[in-house]
DNA sequence: CCGGTTTCGATACCGGGTCCGAAAACCTCC
DNA sequence: GGAGGTTTTCGGACCCGGTATCGAAACCGG
């Protein structure tokens, strides 16, 4: 057991393939597809693991080894989009003072966002049931990207990630970014930009925090 | 089937027993304690429903006619406050602007909160999993505060509670408040005033969103 | 005493998630 | 070309939370 089995998803890089041992069979995109089929047609509560494994073709347990949780299918249109966003925060303008900096990683990060990518859980034909699932395993990518942005501002205001108003902050602004992102999904197929939806919502908050954030 | 069957907590009101039928057994206190005895003798994780049954003298089933879930055990301790912010919003000031009136309920909320009411899944000897498992129990009730704040900031600022806008602040306000309440509960005995950890971590939020909503 | 009504509880079922052990498929080194 | 070593796969079993069903228990009124 060498890696410490991260519990979300302890799905291996698929280029660290280093030394000897058997082959791992490209299971992953063929579990994702035989997913997505079954979801539309059956719906995503009445398809079962099972299901989806027989469908490609694989044990259960694999199943497993690929995902850590049957809701983790839920994301599967917006996780690509959340990994990206600590590189984008790395890469935010430095002399920009720190709410401008984030506001503009955050817009960046939006605006990458592949515009037709929406969850499947938020589309009209899925139980109210399966929206509650898809948000309940939104909660750690909830805590991940606040996390991801306590430490952003701890590290551009000169505070600590532990202070009280920088966990405020994040917290706010993660929540008022899934908001705008939330919105936007849910808005009709005449919906703008993601990134002007993320913006609208998260300004404010920004604004709020500027006095205390943007100190030295 | 005479009510909906609210998915939360489908424990009817103890006093509305109007007509014949077999008694409500007094289970509810009952089980309650059973099970923060056992979650304090081995654990929230390693606490079966059968075991809080069976220490509590009632069948399985019972329980889930009590509690619409396990983890609901973990927030005995926060739900009461947590429901009387209807009340509370209810009974804000009408002559303060939103935000403001929004603060004095929040502060008087968590003022009213009894200072040693902590949930059982915040004590140091509960697993990170558990701490999990609280949080996600926890969404219903983020997403009950959210809207109760968001039908609140409608109805004083003239705008509607689907307002982008609006739904924003709501959900930036209600994880400030989480993130406060929840620093509080982490923070050693120590502690100060719940109040003042809310109101420390809501204030900035609320003045960003100040401009806006109090408009007229 | 007799329906009517409500709660209780036993049983069964479903499905997600974990664990274990063995077989399969590759590697490298001898 | 084997002989280890390594990694993945897979079957099977298990646990437990949550739901559904159905009959029995416990109260009411008449």
């Amino acid at each position: 057991m060498p890696v410490p089995k991260a519990p979300g998803t302890p799905a291996p890089n698929a280029s660290s393939r280093n030394v000897g041992g058997r082959p791992r069979r490209s299971s992953r995109a063929t579990l994702e597809d035989a997913a997505s089929e079954l979801f539309l047609e059956q719906g995503y509560a009445a398809t079962t693991i099972d299901q989806i494994a027989q469908r490609a073709g694989v044990g259960r347990n694999t199943f497993f080894s690929y995902f850590g949780a049957k809701s983790d299918l839920l994301w599967l249109d917006a996780d690509p989009t959340l990994e990206l966003l600590p590189a984008e925060l790395a890469a935010a303008p430095a002399d920009l003072p720190p709410t401008a900096a984030l506001a503009a990683a955050l817009h960046e990060l939006a605006s990458r966002h592949p515009h037709s990518a929406l969850p499947i859980a938020l589309s009209q034909r899925e139980s109210m049931a399966t929206l509650d699932e898809f948000l309940r395993a939104g909660l750690p990518r909830f805590l991940a990207v606040r996390s991801a942005i306590a430490e952003f501002l701890a590290d551009r205001s000169g505070r600590t990630a532990a202070d009280p108003i920088v966990r405020a902050a994040a917290a706010a602004i993660t929540a008022a970014v899934a908001t705008g992102a939330g919105d936007w999904a849910l808005a009709g197929s005449e919906r703008g930009p993601l990134a002007d939806a993320v913006d609208l919502a998260v300004a404010p908050v920004l604004g709020g925090f500027a006095s205390l954030l943007n100190a030295r």
